[in-house]
DNA sequence: CTGTTAGCGCATTCAA
DNA sequence: TTGAATGCGCTAACAG
């Protein structure tokens, strides 16, 4: 047998179709005594409205879509975006809607946004020449960008990553670091053709650079900087951490670019016995949680990932209400904790 | 002006909406010409097919819904969780699923299951006497159930907790410990009123009392054992954990109902000056990605979290068509790692 | 290969 | 308070 449709509720009841949808949608607009009846023959025949037809007519799906370049698998092993989802859920929830989460379709990013059944969109890191923009505009879409340009015309949540990344280095410098390793992000494994989602690393590396020249040591950089990128495996980051801090000459401060990538050189320089931060400085960038609860804490750039996702789900259901908006840029200081010191006197 | 529909499209190319509606879906079936031609109007108009309309007319939305019983906020903050949703999310993406995180919308479960616009769900932790049951039926909406009823009527995911359990606190007990201290699970902050989600917290709790009388210490267990709920909140908990083991006769070991309920006690031992495992000894329940990281490695009930979802959303889409299924008990095996040891010569 | 036609199931305006 | 009629935008037999 097919689905009980609303019409056979109708039939059934005596009343017609009208009454049936007023007594789900709008219990006020009918007596009292129809709803009662309307609603004990529904529940008998087990009917239940059909949210996609629902949508079709009131043109609102009551969800919000959260678009990121990479698969959904990778998506949920990243912490960071975690603290942004539960910033975006923290509002969903307020404002009654679900939360779709959205990767590209067999690797097109395209797809995504064409087939979402969403109200509108958070997505993150576009950068202004992606043609994103294009399609959430011929879609008429509305969206949000975080981690995207501020000053661009669409709406936007960040942080000033340039900013940001230089201080951090400053510090390490300030304290006489001279070899340092930076562990730098990722690049997205996804087959994405038609965007570019690395504004963020540009920008920090921007910051770097800036450090590097204000401290006049573009020599030193180039001998005795080292730059990788870390593995998201356990074991190979682990690996890693330890050919870095077992060879010669090894850094004296260890710069993520993600607090989780400090991780193994904790557990590493712990297996090793140098302590932290005497031996070795290791910095972040994120600020996760659990960062504080390191042994020693962890200094990082504190970034405001859950406020910035409540701002980006603010903005989105502000416009979807038809309200004008405006980008917003957020602070995101250095935080010394307890994981960086002068750089040990021999080393020198 | 209104939006720009697939008619418009039709009129404007000279063709049929029949036609472009295959030049969308089924390229294969129109001339390369026709193909052509109707792209470049639609391109043109700055057409998009409408998702809601094509769910409707096919009865498919490509989505998989994740119900969970807390709100969305809470989510994110669950590494367990993550690690299903990666489960999950690895078989959306092989199948070109999307994937809608739902939870209770005004704290209504029933809202949720009504209004999801999804093929099919994957619920968490419901008990058998739950009406969400009756509500998935009346839908007719397939779903798999993770971590609850193995051998019940429908299709579930999950592992012997009580065995686990029970495996946990022989180890510990073998080695001695008599003070233990339990961090159980947090009961969920949602107010669902219909369901109960506390099978696995029950579970685990008979495992633990097997493991008791199995020792013979109902007596020991009553003076000397401890159970409390962990908060979520870092601070609290790591408040908690300092009380824990500040107190005169401290517990020698902390038996962890989730693996990141074990940090702050890691962060305190440091703190005070206790080593782990020859003065305290730590276990945890889940084995997150991070645990094997802590230092010393954190000895844990292993729970195939990744795995779990991943077959989970396998027997979803299977069902989803038309295959018979049935319900998998997975593998939870005790690791011992190197956070456990024999209590303490001095405490005994 | 293309067009005609009939739904998909519900919301909502307007009249009764 | 209730009902009839219309539209939401697209898909998919079926016929040509």
């Amino acid at each position: 047998m097919g689905k009980v449709t609303i019409k056979d509720i109708a039939k059934r009841s005596g009343y017609s179709k009208t009454s049936v949808s007023f007594a789900f949608n709008n219990p006020g607009r009918v007596a009292k005594e129809t709803y009662e009846h309307i609603m004990a023959v529904a529940q008998e025949m087990g009917y239940s409205p059909d949210p996609a037809a629902r949508i079709l007519a009131t043109r609102k799906t009551k969800t919000v879509g959260f678009l990121l370049p990479q698969p959904i698998e990778e998506i949920f092993d990243n912490q960071y975006l975690s603290e942004l989802m539960r910033g975006i859920g923290s509002v969903c929830h307020r404002e009654g809607f679900m939360l779709s989460v959205l990767s590209p379709l067999k690797g097109i990013i395209s797809q995504t946004i064409q087939q979402a059944c969403v109200d509108g969109i958070i997505i993150l890191g576009v950068s202004n020449s992606s043609s994103v923009h294009a399609q959430f505009r011929q879609r008429k879409l509305p969206y949000v960008t975080m981690d995207a340009d501020n000053s661009a015309d669409y709406l936007n949540v960040g942080i000033d990553d340039e900013k940001a990344a230089e201080e951090m280095l400053d510090l390490l410098l300030d304290y006489g670091h001279r070899r340092i390793c930076f562990c730098t992000l990722q690049p997205i494994s996804t087959d994405i053709v038609d965007t570019e989602f690395s504004l963020t690393s540009d920008n920090r590396g921007n910051g770097i650079l800036k450090s590097i020249k204000k401290h006049n040591l573009e020599e030193t950089a180039k001998n005795s900087f080292i730059f990788y990128e870390a593995s998201h495996k356990q074991e190979e980051a682990v690996k890693k951490a330890r050919e870095i801090l077992t060879m010669p000459n090894r850094p004296t401060a260890i710069y993520c670019m993600g607090d989780h990538q400090a991780i193994p050189f904790y557990f590493v320089a712990a297996q090793l016995g140098l302590k932290i931060p005497q031996d070795l400085s290791i910095t972040g960038f994120d600020d996760l949680p659990s960062s504080s609860m390191l042994f020693p804490p962890l200094t990082v750039v504190h970034q405001p990932g859950y406020e910035k996702g409540r701002l980006a789900a603010e903005l989105l259901v502000a416009s979807l209400n038809g309200q004008e908006c405006k980008s917003v840029l957020m602070e995101s200081p250095v935080i010394e904790r307890g994981s960086t010191a002068k750089v040990p006197e021999n080393t020198k």
